[in-house]
DNA sequence: CAGAATCCCTTTAGATACTG
DNA sequence: CAGTATCTAAAGGGATTCTG
């Protein structure tokens, strides 16, 4: 009881602002690549190719755009040289490192439900 | 060092599939209103107006379809009273509960970092 | 009260072709 | 190599109207 009161105060902070913070949020970290490109560039600095292939399914385009939206908002970092051919190097930024533990949580709550969830949304099919 | 190697080998949680776990929770939860809905239901079970009241500019079309994916997915429980008028009561189910803390964690991360995110946004943006 | 149905506009993202 | 440009199919989501 004290517990599930504490919980729905803080659960203010969610709400707190019709939900206007989080969800800039989770409109940067909720896209299909972003979070695959975030754990991805952990590993160290890697270029656009680099990217291209470890990430498998992602298009060029969105590989390019997704990339652009990290710069921007300073969680990856873009680095240029001018040689021929040309060689661009991207990495997380201090930022970009700090959104690793939360991906790791979300990471963690899918693997802890997903089978619930699957199990749940069959059960469900079935029933209509 | 020690630590960031640790973390790399984390992040295979992330890509490991190709992503496919993770995305499978982020489409559940990265809509515009999924946890706005389930933030608020965090007090205890509500009637269908009661949410459309308390969610602000939500129309009454995403809240039923965001309900029913969520009743889909077995994180909140529908019951309907056979009374007239109807009444029908929404809750978390414990699948539901325990979306809690990691919304919760998202929140924080949001409110520790969004002054920064924006800042670099509009950096970003003057420089172009 | 608690929705279902329909209309319509905007955004997203894949495929493809081209370039400094 | 590291992109940019263009086209298009599909999805998201708001407003409005109707109903058991």
């Amino acid at each position: 009881m004290q517990q599930d009161q504490s919980r729905y105060r803080h659960t203010c902070m969610i709400r707190g602002d019709g939900g206007k913070t989080v969800r800039a949020v989770l409109d940067r970290i909720c896209d299909k690549w972003t979070l695959l490109i975030v754990a991805t560039l952990d590993q160290g600095s890697l270029r656009f190719t680099e990217l291209h292939q470890q990430i498998t399914g992602i298009s060029q385009r969105m590989l390019t755009l997704t990339l652009r939206n990290l710069e921007r908002d300073g969680l990856v970092s873009r680095t240029a040289y001018a040689e021929i051919p040309p060689r661009v190097e991207y990495a997380l930024t201090p930022t970009g490192k700090s959104l690793i533990p939360l991906a790791l949580s979300i990471a963690g709550w899918a693997i802890d439900h997903i089978d619930d969830i699957q199990t749940s949304r069959a059960a469900y099919d079935q029933s209509k």
